[in-house]
RNA sequence: GGGAGCUUAGCUCAGCUGGUUCAGAGCACCUGCCUUACAAGCAGGGGGUCACUGGUUCGAACCCAGUAGUUCCCA
């Protein structure tokens, strides 16, 4: 059979991917064997893959895929979800094309548009998922807005609100004049905008003197409740108790002082605008200010204002300033570049606005979550976000939970005429508890986050928030708590701390043992990728270029947990060149003709020993990274694995020679170890590279239905024998000096050369020669007492060597380089015993240390006795 | 303004309990090779004042303080 010389990833992914599916590989139900667990961060359903998610999935998907091997019930549930401002934006964008404007719909007939939306494509991102390899048991796959996960929410809403842990109230919220809709911080756009910053003139009361107020919104005057000067501002002193008078309007308000203003800034007097702004609503709470709201919802002057009114907020920020400098009442203007907000959507300038909101108590709730990190109950990796997320968390902020938004779960809230209220599940209920047919619900829905804080129990139990924990459903009994979360530390405090209050609030366990949390993808300059940059490239361009095992070496090659990760297209070429070196090994060994009457060759003996020792140090390793969750870690030690000992070494030493130009027969013995540890090596690899190793496995040999890769088991390690990994190293070292001997001097490959050990062939404690006279193509490898003179040496761990060469050596430049040698050998020596004869060093230092310094000397002067004699013998 | 982090080779990063020839890895780079698995490869090689200053210690990339630069989070 004819193997392609390079790996085709296309045709192995499809396959097994569907071979996978179709087998039931992925898919969990609760039996004997013990659980590990993931929930997937649900992506918004309006999502497409972009590289976070790529980075994000393929940790999941190693994570779930070595438990697997190790033999646990793996579980990883996939879904998506609603994303209420997203989505909804993205739906009215859709009408808007259609020419359907949002105001002009019903509720409902907005809502027929949204789901039909989501349904056409909604799973969209899931299905990319697939492309990647990722192993989620997709019969379990779940939406936030399913009917039963959204009834799990309102009743929550309904149980926090009976044990008054939410309320109603008044909050800033950023408005969009133009949307008609309050947005998001997320969606609100800071751009650098050229204004004027208007020095204004108000009169203080019975007295003839002005105090000048510094404002880039002079159209907001009519809303002033007060003026605010820093108290410890000298300029200001003679002012306290007085009022002054706001000009247009000639109101009387007072001059209050706070430590808030900065004095610095424009006069240092500040005018206070409840109404307006966010830090002005602060004070105005502070000194119980009364509130003037002098904007409408579209953004012009209210009948509040007292003038103006109708005007645009534009239009009158003009006219005022006219009408001021008639008065006389501007000083001056000046030119300053400040951040405006603009809505992401409109591209309207934002106005901070006030309404009525829901708003959750965290200070209670969020007790047990704090102390469930604090204790280690709940890890965070890396250890360094703890400190963040203990700030965020004895700094918390009642959460506000309402939204001005269609598409999400409705707030199941009732009011009468009267203003009274009723929180319900239903408009029956509500009747009956306010007493009259005419009640009216609540507008608004509920914060995304408000749902997806219950997604590591609804998706298992969307019953669990009624029957609590006692009566939860065997899945979420045998499933929960799960293992491990993967997800950005920029939604820590969004969703992972809200996560684990839920958990506590209706469990009393954590939602998860440990989060892992991952950097963010960067491009190479280091800005984050979006789609308004246009820096990122398309994951599934990616996969159709690199393969999706070179993808995912690629993502995760530099990527500690934590670290943002700069991506480089460079990287997935190095993941596809090690799919492809993979390929090869594969190809090489496919390609062996076994001959059983042969015998082991020494070498070949000492290389299975050898590896089989090599393959279980670095299992080791390998399994510590993973159990530190040091993912790239763990990687590159597979790498290492596969390609250094594997391949550069291994499958050196092994390879039958090519005589009269035919290859060689390999021995029983060999090839059949070879096959074991390519299996697993294969096994190791999995988890990265699930197709191609899938696909070797099952070209390695014939195999049963469900004898796949997939479900192997994990290898396990060995007692290991030191002695042969340390002589190996030797054996290594010896054949590098010898390369580089041939190197510096010339001498092809293919020209053999001869070896003298100096000591004694039965002292030697060098065992492996056979393998040093087939990699460094000796012809000869003898030992001898004796110093050799017109040859080159070297020395390993104190034994010298020599290579007699044909032809004349350079004695200048083999002195030369002795010499350097040598110069530094002396200064290490001098350096280690100026430590030694150091009597505090000594009295000090633990003893082992101490023993090392006394080798290292010793070691030391034998080498410098042997360059010297060396360099000697060059004369 | 408050908080957290980072600074080690050209780049991206390890360096875990202060002590092994400890200054490392991968990539990139340089040199030589199309050597019958792989040029998406093989072999060899060069490269760092561990940001700076001071302190603790027998001993500091590592601990402490300060300075500079930089990133993120909250307001």
């Amino acid at each position: 059979m004819e193997i392609s010389k390079t790996y085709n990833p296309k045709e192995a992914e499809t396959k097994w991917y569907s071979y996978w599916i179709e087998k039931n590989f992925f898919k969990s139900i609760p039996d004997h064997r013990e659980a590990y667990t993931i929930v997937i961060p649900p992506p918004n359903v309006t999502g497409v893959l972009h590289m976070g998610h790529m980075l994000n999935n393929t940790i999941q998907d190693v994570l779930i895929r070595r438990a697997r091997m190790l033999g646990f019930n793996a579980c990883w549930v996939p879904g998506t979800d609603h994303a209420s401002i997203a989505t909804e934006a993205k739906v009215v964008k859709l009408l808007a094309d259609q020419g359907i404007k949002k105001t002009d719909l019903e509720r409902d007939d907005f809502l027929k548009h949204a789901w039909e939306w989501k349904n056409k494509y909604g799973g969209i991102i899931l299905e990319q998922l697939k492309c990647l390899g990722a192993s989620c048991d997709w019969s379990r796959t779940r939406f936030t807005m399913d009917a039963e996960l959204s009834e799990a929410v309102i009743d929550v809403f309904i149980d926090l609100f009976n044990k008054k842990q939410i309320y109603r109230g008044v909050r800033m919220v950023n408005w969009d004049p133009t949307g008609l809709t309050a947005v998001s911080d997320e969606e609100v756009i800071y751009k650098e905008t050229n204004s004027k910053l208007v020095y204004v003139k108000y009169k203080i009361e019975n007295s003839n003197e002005f105090i000048t107020v510094a404002t880039t919104r002079p159209e907001t005057i009519m809303g002033d409740t007060a003026i605010c000067v820093n108290p410890s501002d000298s300029r200001y002193e003679s002012l306290k108790g007085k009022k002054v008078i706001v000009p247009i309007v000639n109101r009387v308000i007072p001059i209050i002082f706070d430590d808030y203003v900065d004095a610095s800034f424009g006069t240092g007097a500040l005018k206070v605008t409840p109404a307006h702004d966010i830090n002005d609503f602060n004070l105005g709470q502070k000194h119980k200010l009364p509130t003037i709201d002098a904007l409408t919802q579209d953004g012009t002057i209210s009948e509040a204002a007292g003038a103006y009114v109708g005007l645009d907020r534009f239009a009158c920020r003009k006219q005022i300033v006219k009408d001021l400098q008639e008065q006389g009442l501007i000083e001056k203007i000046e030119d300053i570049k400040n951040k405006v907000g603009y809505s992401e959507r409109t591209d309207a300038v934002i106005e901070p606005r006030l309404s009525m909101q829901w708003f959750l108590k965290m200070e209670n709730i969020s007790k047990p979550a704090l102390e469930a990190v604090l204790n280690g109950d709940v890890k965070l990796i890396p250890e360094k976000f703890i400190n963040t997320y203990k700030h965020w968390m004895e700094n918390v902020h009642d959460w506000c939970i309402s939204r001005q938004l269609w598409w999400g779960q409705r707030i199941p809230a009732w009011y009468d005429d009267q203003g009274n209220t009723a929180v319900c599940k239903t408009k029956e209920e509500a009747a009956k508890l306010l007493n009259t047919e005419k009640v009216k619900q609540d507008e608004d829905v509920l914060d995304t986050w408000f749902s997806s804080w219950l997604w590591p129990l609804t998706v298992f139990d969307p019953d669990i928030i009624k029957n609590g924990w006692d009566k939860a459903n065997s899945d979420l009994k045998y499933y929960y708590p799960t293992n491990d979360l993967v997800t950005a530390p920029e939604i820590l405090f969004f969703w992972v701390a809200r996560m684990i209050i839920a958990g506590k609030t209706y469990t009393g366990l954590k939602p998860f043992n440990n989060v892992y949390l991952t950097g963010i993808v960067r491009d190479k300059q280091g800005r984050k990728m979006s789609k308004s940059l246009g820096n990122s490239p398309d994951p599934l361009d990616l996969i159709a270029k690199y393969g999706a095992d070179g993808v995912r070496v690629g993502m995760l090659l530099s990527s500690p947990a934590g670290n943002d990760l700069l991506f480089d297209e460079s990287y997935c070429e190095q993941g596809r060149n090690f799919a492809n070196k993979v390929w090869n090994a594969f190809r090489l060994i496919k390609g062996f003709e076994v001959d059983s009457s042969l015998t082991q060759p020494e070498s070949s003996k000492i290389a299975v020993e050898w590896f089989n020792n090599r393959l279980s140090e670095q299992l080791e390793i390998i399994n510590d990274h993973y159990s530190k969750y040091r993912m790239s870690d763990a990687l590159m030690t597979t790498y290492k694995l596969v390609w250094d000992d594997f391949c550069a070494w291994y499958l050196e030493v092994i390879k039958p020679e090519f005589i009269d130009g035919k290859a060689q027969c390999i021995d029983n013995d060999t090839f059949n170890a070879t096959i074991i540890f390519l299996e697993e090596l294969l096994k190791i690899m999995h988890p990265w590279m699930p197709f191609i190793t899938e696909e070797i496995w099952h070209l390695t040999k014939e195999r049963n239905e469900l004898d796949c890769i997939i479900l192997a088991e994990w290898p396990k390690t060995i007692n290991l024998n030191k002695d042969c990994l340390q002589t190996f190293e030797m054996a290594k070292e010896i054949i590098a000096q010898i390369r580089n001997i041939r190197q510096q001097k010339n001498i092809s490959p293919k020209e053999k050369l001869s070896i003298i050990e100096k000591s004694d062939k039965s002292k030697t404690s060098i065992n492996y020669t056979s393998v040093i006279n087939k990699l460094g193509n000796l012809s000869s490898y003898d030992y001898s007492n004796e110093k050799k003179e017109n040859a080159f040496s070297f020395i390993v761990l104190n034994t010298e060597f020599f290579v007699p060469l044909i032809g004349n050596i350079n004695l200048k430049e083999e002195k030369e380089r002795l010499t350097k040698e040598l110069v530094y050998l002396n200064g290490f020596l001098n350096s280690v015993q100026i430590k030694l004869s150091n009597e505090r060093f000594v009295s000090n230092a633990k003893p082992e240390v101490i023993e090392s310094e006394r080798k290292k000397q010793s070691d030391a002067l034998t080498k410098i006795k042997s360059l010297e004699e060396q360099i000697a013998a060059l004369k």
